[in-house]
DNA sequence: TCACGTTGCTATTATTACAGTAGCACTAAT
DNA sequence: ATTAGTGCTACTGTAATAATAGCAACGTGA
């Protein structure tokens, strides 16, 4: 089987010592982490787009963990389901906007290596 | 064994058909999605930190895990070993910089879920 | 000089996530 | 009635990570 159970996403626990307030970014971290967890909100940044459509985006991933991440995105309210599938959330496009600026940074580092 | 030879940095390959130009950020985005690669840049924003500094501040992440992301992050020049442990880069400051923008939203966010 | 702590790891096993592939139930059009 | 598309589920194998133990090198102080 594929669990496909979306796992929590960490949260409680004691504040990581030192850094900033600590907590907060890590669980974030935790959630983004995840495959194609990233991948998946930037490919649904220009508008709804369908469970296949996303797959193809997406290097083939594989339909299990590509469900699996969106009920989790869903759960934690940054996607969800509209007519025509996927879509996000106003939370969702306030984290994408935070990610955003990495698209250009990419494009000048990636060449690089 | 723990194979913590770094594995290569998804790169080459034909373009994802639609996001923007496509490629770059899918490569930003498999690096990032590694366990702890996001946290380890996080905490070495505030300075170098030593190894072991760096795994309690990290969840207590496990040596080897650790010690792969660092070879990781190292060979694609975002981090370097100092003296006293390991910095980022000039490049990897300016990934940080970009990412910086998540805590405070992170902040606001985590509280919600 | 010899314990003693600290640091940067390596090694090992067990668990979990993920990739890859096949295929099913549903809908809509032909 | 067949066909094509969609949103999945199921299964198997492999790769990544967690958890733990421990070692070699260094510095300090007694």
């Amino acid at each position: 089987m594929d669990n496909d159970e979306p796992r929590p996403v960490a949260c409680g626990g004691s504040p990581v010592p030192g850094s900033r307030s600590g907590q907060p970014i890590m669980v974030v971290f935790d959630l983004l982490s995840r495959r194609w967890a990233m991948g998946v909100l930037w490919n649904l940044a220009e508008g709804p787009r369908t469970f296949r459509d996303l797959q193809a985006r997406c290097g083939s991933a594989s339909p299990s963990v590509l469900n699996t991440r969106l009920k989790e995105l869903r759960q934690v309210g940054l996607i969800e389901k509209v007519e025509g599938g996927y879509a996000l959330t106003v939370t969702g496009r306030e984290l994408f906007d935070r990610l955003e600026p990495l698209g250009d940074w990419a494009m000048r580092w990636v060449p690089t290596l």
